[in-house]
DNA sequence: TAGATTGTTAATCGATTAACAATC
DNA sequence: TAGATTGTTAATCGATTAACAATC
């Protein structure tokens, strides 16, 4: 359980129908059913009308569900109808991906500012954000409220700056440091293990 | 079930197995015990022990389990003992970071090629290694094999890079583009949807 | 109305946890 | 030997699937 008893298999399903759901209405589809759904997104249908049914009644008998509507609600599931602030530590190769990939900013993740300790990187502009020192971290959060924090320093600072973040009140990590964090329970945790998922493809593979 | 008869669940924990007897080593510890571990790990003793029993009899009644020896049949058991020839495809921002990543090479993943479209990336080396015109691709996989394919092309030709891999015997894709890929059954997907992971952090956080 | 499809309950399946005999 | 800890079976828990009455 999690979040209001939603299962963590249930929320982990989510993004997924937000993805086709915006797909169908890409494809002005105005409606679909469980069934139809079903063969699109490889979930059963008796799933997805049990997944969707934990929110709410968003579906009507003999018709299905409205492609907008179902998505607008998905919106709001997915906490994609307010903005969030963010920040990103650590400015190597993942962090400047994740700062230069646009779409974030269009889902409602807005990023206030990058922070590195490599003299070469501070002061360089990432999508007109100058990367500061990481050393005005503690300073910078107690004067702007931050919602998300996004770590991509290497694994051995990455508890460090974990730290400094929660104790000025972030809520939210997006973690791509190959590390489990130490965190109170109201914080939210995503990690981005991008070494286990590849030794999860090797293993598969062997 | 999936690949001998281990289940998924199972197969998704042994990346942090992987992880944590790494560390226990790089600390000198001779052994473990499975209540010990569950400690550290946060899987139960009684699952780790069920977790390791899928692949052998790894410990012992009294003792607990060698670090070394288990570190070294988790190797086999990922595959890291052979290695796998890859190639990137897409170098945008994520291609490059996952090319500048040295630590898949330190566990056998050695990076053979990298494509893109762009030419005012065509040329340019990434550590050691040529960015190549797309369009060589599929003769390049007719002289060379290759493992696994790393797609990080845009969404919209995601699909259209992965048959050219899978017609050239490519098994294995670790794919960053944001959808799902159709592939024979035989050919192994990993996904790392980074805008997926994103949605289920707001969605926890709202 | 008749057909379609939902919401929801019950049945099944699989994964996790508990317990304990075996044994180092 | 006595204590510790495994491997493994049985019990529990949770998630998925099936079934069907409700109803659009």
């Amino acid at each position: 359980m999690n979040k209001n008893g939603i299962s963590m298999a249930v929320i982990k399903r989510l993004p997924k129908y937000h993805r086709y759901l915006t797909e169908l209405l890409n494809n002005d589809l105005d409606r679909i059913s469980s069934k139809d759904l079903s063969q699109r997104i490889g979930f059963t249908a008796s799933q997805i009308r049990q997944d969707l049914n934990c929110f709410g009644d968003f579906g009507q008998q003999g018709y299905g569900y409205n492609v907008k509507e179902l998505l607008n609600q998905m919106n709001i599931i997915l906490g994609l109808t307010k903005e969030f602030k963010t920040i990103i530590i650590g400015a190597g190769n993942i962090g400047q991906a994740v700062a230069n990939y646009g779409k974030f900013e269009k889902l409602g993740f807005n990023l206030q500012a990058i922070f590195d300790t490599n003299p070469k990187l501070i002061g360089i502009k990432i999508r007109d954000i100058e990367i500061q020192d990481i050393d005005f971290l503690d300073s910078f959060l107690k004067e702007k409220h931050i919602d998300i924090g996004i770590i991509c320093v290497p694994r051995i600072n990455a508890q460090k700056v974990c730290d400094i973040l929660v104790n000025n009140g972030v809520n939210g990590i997006w973690n791509f440091a190959p590390m489990d964090l130490v965190v109170p329970e109201e914080v939210i945790i995503e990690n981005v293990h991008l070494s286990d998922s590849l030794l999860t493809l090797s293993c598969l593979m062997s």
